[in-house]
DNA sequence: GTTATATTCAACCGCATGGTTGAATTGACG
DNA sequence: CGTCAATTCAACCATGCGGTTGAATATAAC
């Protein structure tokens, strides 16, 4: 399990969101790059690049390391997992197509979030 | 292969990164529900709830019913599943932590969206 | 037919997003 | 040191988001 708070999934879909921020995961899952690597592929401007850059790095998608006068971006699957997790249970829906109450019943420990009652949004951030 | 296009991969991403709506999911995985049951739990207007549930249909991670005065809300976890297998490419990279580019080349043949050169958002959405 | 209930629509608000451009920063190099 | 290159910062813009409230719609119930 990863352990990802409510905050931090926000941030990850919220990451994933947007077509260009993942074609850059995958640009970079591949080998790590520079800014101006990765910006290449794309004619927006190298700023916009950067914003995106900012958004992946918020989610801890990405760790950027400086190396002279460039930064590496590499990848940082690790809240990938935790997504990834998040969407395993509804496995059961699309494989199985089971009744969604009795597999309700079978997957009951499966934890959850809880954002109910004004709980949504302030949830404690990741360290 | 669930074959979702980028703009829908977009709003599916977009739907699951907001807690309420992946709560209003859970909720609606364990038995479809009305609009009502959904709101109840969350302390904001109905009106509100409403707008995360088009938000959700729009993903097309829902599918609302009229029954009667009412509308049954049961979840559609196909978009899901292809959200799942966008995620399951990344996979390798966080259980062998591979070197990325040899493991590049072992997958090279995952289709992966191209969003590059303008291309982006103005992709073909699903009907 | 009138009234009550369930849900959506419309307008609005404050704030975030994704993009731009131009200036600032930081480090490599002649 | 001066300059170039890589990247970020700051300000700005148009648009979208998540919420509100109040009106509108549609169906049920009396």
């Amino acid at each position: 399990m990863v352990e990802l708070t409510v905050a931090s999934l926000d941030s990850v879909f919220h990451a994933l969101s947007d077509a260009t921020r993942r074609a850059i995961l995958r640009d970079v899952s591949r080998e790590a790059k520079t800014v101006g690597q990765i910006a290449e592929p794309y004619n927006m401007s190298l700023a916009a690049v950067s914003k995106h850059l900012q958004v992946l790095e918020r989610a801890d998608l990405i760790r950027r390391e400086k190396k002279g006068n460039f930064r590496m971006v590499q990848l940082n699957a690790d809240n990938l997992r935790a997504a990834q997790e998040w969407l395993a249970y509804y496995e059961t829906f699309w494989t199985g197509q089971l009744d969604a109450l009795q597999n309700y019943l079978e997957t009951a420990e499966t934890p959850g979030e809880d954002v109910r009652n004004g709980n949504s949004g302030t949830g404690t951030e990741k360290g």
